[in-house]
DNA sequence: TTGCCATTGTTGAAAGTTTCACAATCGCAG
DNA sequence: CTGCGATTGTGAAACTTTCAACAATGGCAA
């Protein structure tokens, strides 16, 4: 991974600090002040001693005999993985899936603010999806460096994805969700992750009689 | 995993099946009939070690020398996957998610159809979203049941998650996407996989400045 | 036909990840 | 204040995954 590559802890242990995060909320809103490795593993179906050594390479969060303070554990998580602050986030396409995604409550208190809304199709243009109006995709560029916009979701059509990756780019963006059912192409300090149900139902139905 | 354990292939390489299947299609849409795992590696970031590894557990689908025949390698990728058959999907929850969900052309021509869409709020109930009308949760049971569902998509609110997947399971269902940004527990014999933008923007925040 | 370049399938080594197992320690009950 | 049950953090072992290297082979040009 590249950048900020702290400490040499391995990306696979990061990906699991968001699903640590997810479900310590959880046992926090249902009254609970203190967990275990135990608990928090049989909820997420991970080993606990894997919970353990995976939060041990950024301090001892937990106490034994005790466990974990969900609190202190949230907070520290928050700041690990940077979202105790509040990511601006840009949505391109107004599409279905860019109009759910921009009206979707659950990204708020999770780090992320949805911040434009771009579509490059003269009908929607200055349509107000949510709380914002869809903006031309010819102003992305100048409003992306001007906010200094970090991340960007990507929910326009698979032949459009690449060219819209490269301009996001150009605009400074470092991190790109792509919910377009194919694989783009990023210089190695642009982050990228993806998102396309049908590859986890092909994977699903692998097993299936 | 569960059930078909089929010849203890790695699950980790099953789930970058769907991605060669989806890279492949794209380079016959683009006209070549012929690829090599170099190629592949290139568009898909994995390395042509890997990719022929991965291909090799399912026996020789290459020849030295040329590479592959895309359109022959879809297929016994199709037919590895068990998509070279149509499954009938259920998509429960009728938010802005479901609708979206249900107008997505994606799946079509992937191995999938949305086949009925569920929600329990009256207010939804018999509205015309796409092709089907929006039906109560209380039928879901017998629906899924009568025409054999085995795959669904869950939409509803975290709060629900849980129990609507048990429903679905007793209904019959054995494979799960889960929208619903929580983990929820299944029997072995079900599949389950998670679809949670957060989880993917959290990740990557990790690596940002 | 021969020689050359490209590419696969496969082996074994290297790197990475998970699990095991246990000493250290905490809080509490008696 | 002692002893006990619970739980962490961690080093070492087991296991899994990736990678590098190369013999075998195919197609093509001369």
């Amino acid at each position: 991974m590249s950048a900020r590559s702290q400490a040499d802890i391995p990306d696979i242990v990061i990906g699991r600090l968001p699903l640590y995060l997810r479900a310590l909320r959880r046992l926090q809103q249902e009254g609970n002040s203190v967990t275990s490795s135990h608990e928090l593993g049989r909820r997420l179906d991970i080993s606990s001693a894997q919970i353990r050594k995976d939060l041990s390479h950024f301090g001892g969060f937990g106490k034994q005999g005790t466990g974990y303070q969900i609190e202190f554990l949230i907070d520290r998580l928050q700041a690990v993985l940077q979202v105790n602050q509040e990511w601006m986030v840009a949505v391109v396409g107004a599409g279905n899936l860019g109009i759910a995604i921009s009206h979707y409550r659950g990204f708020q208190d999770r780090g992320f603010r949805i911040a434009h809304l771009f579509d490059n199709s003269p009908r929607k243009i200055g349509q107000l999806i949510g709380n914002f109006e869809v903006q031309p995709v010819s102003s992305m560029r100048e409003i992306i460096r001007r906010e200094g916009i970090k991340i960007a979701m990507l929910a326009v059509p698979a032949e459009e994805a690449q060219t819209v990756a490269d301009h996001l780019v150009d605009a400074g963006v470092q991190a790109i969700l792509n919910y377009a059912p194919i694989n783009i192409n990023v210089p190695p300090h642009v982050q990228i992750q993806y998102i396309d149900p049908v590859t986890h139902l092909q994977h699903m139905t692998f097993y299936l009689d």
